[in-house]
DNA sequence: GTAACTATGTGAAGCATTCGTGAAGGCGAG
DNA sequence: CTCGCCTTCACGAATGCTTCACATAGTTAC
């Protein structure tokens, strides 16, 4: 596992470094948020460990570019001695996924960087890309093999859920209280639009991606 | 989004709820481990609000039990008094994702919430595998010697059940009420779902893998 | 060893549920 | 109005679960 340690601290970057160390941790350093994202622009992480007091720029702002102009997914804790509620929520809503206060237990960092590792990278973030299947979120476009596919609303909606779930099988019900909460229609409308989804997404191929699983829902194969 | 919260204090949980409402997530109840787990083998939620101390299984074992044998990956976030490290240790080594101290403000619970849901389910949870047979529990998918095996719903589910087994005879009682409960079909339709699992299974081998022992259950064999 | 009995294998039939398909109609935006 | 999108509906096809009947294998009593 490989994790970058974000602190302008030398002493508690050293401490922690060592510490993970002896867990096989790879352990790479910036000593700053600029410094930071440019090591991430050409290198990959399981792991950030942010602190929020930095010079230049600060561990909020990092990860908000982070999140925002790399389109980086990957897990980010927080470390830092502020414990104010309105810090952890800027810090989360940055897009951080952990909190961690000062001082804290190097046992405990450790257990929390094991359990953020193990989840992978953000879901809403990156482009979404499942075989040979993207989507671009911002501008709702949506491409198979490099050839435009043009979805409604519904259908875009469905397909985004899928890929995002890829290759979990979701099952109707799922399907159904993500695009109409809980007032959907009184007919089984899902039924045609999965249909009309599977037509478009076909179109010009010969194997379909959009599978049903009798009984249980539906998945995107590779 | 949907939430499910464990905990056996009525008031925590409604006030949770309330408040989890407000930002348009949908929230389950179970007020012991046993009956969450029942719960989850029929449904599913973006995240599990765990609460530690409990009566009849406590949190920490609900969650093992959750990880091993359901393998199930939904982000589990744990809630308790208990702020020592070894607790929280348990709680992680348990398959726990976050750990959250009561008390706590209701604003950061929603943001970890939040940030674990766009995580979607662990990724190392997924396979289990016995001999050349591999279950792929995030696509449900069943290969054997890597040849794609398609199985319906309940002969999956006893696939899974004897491997999770495996090497062990599992007798035909206990494949029973895995697969029916207390509820079981008037006939002997296991003797059927057996037979065609081994179909399935054996299709383009010579050798069978799920044997028969006369008088006392089935076991995958190697 | 043999008969009687029990457990299991095999395969087909029936049934309910779920799914695919495509058309018809409604509704709102332009 | 016209167009695109969504919902509704109908009907046939497919799937999978249960049930049954008969065949085969294993076990026990004599």
């Amino acid at each position: 596992m490989k994790v970058l340690i974000v602190d302008d601290n030398y002493n508690i970057a050293e401490t922690i470094a060592d510490y993970l160390g002896l867990a096989d941790i790879t352990v790479d350093f910036a000593y700053n948020g600029q410094a930071a994202i440019q090591l991430l622009e050409s290198e990959r992480f399981d792991v950030i460990i942010m602190d929020i007091m930095m010079p230049k720029l600060d561990g909020i702002a990092t990860v908000a570019k982070l999140r925002d102009e790399l389109r980086c997914g990957t897990p980010i804790l927080f470390l830092t001695a502020k414990d104010s509620l309105a810090d952890k929520v800027a810090a989360f809503k940055a897009g951080g996924d952990d909190y961690l206060l000062k001082p804290f237990a190097l046992e405990e960092l450790l257990l929390r960087i094991q359990a953020l590792a193990s989840r992978g990278i953000r879901q809403d973030i990156a482009e979404l890309v499942y075989a040979d299947i993207h989507i671009d979120s911002k501008s709702e476009l949506v491409t198979r093999a490099g050839k435009s596919v043009k979805l409604s609303r519904i259908q875009f909606r469905i397909l985004h859920l899928l890929i995002k779930k890829a290759p979990h099988i979701v099952t109707r019900e799922e399907v159904i209280s993500a695009i109409w909460g809980d007032m959907p229609p009184s007919s089984d409308a899902l039924r045609s639009h999965i249909y009309s989804l599977r037509t478009a997404l076909n179109s010009g191929f010969s194997d379909s991606r959009l599978e049903t699983i009798h009984g249980q829902g539906y998945r995107i194969k590779a």
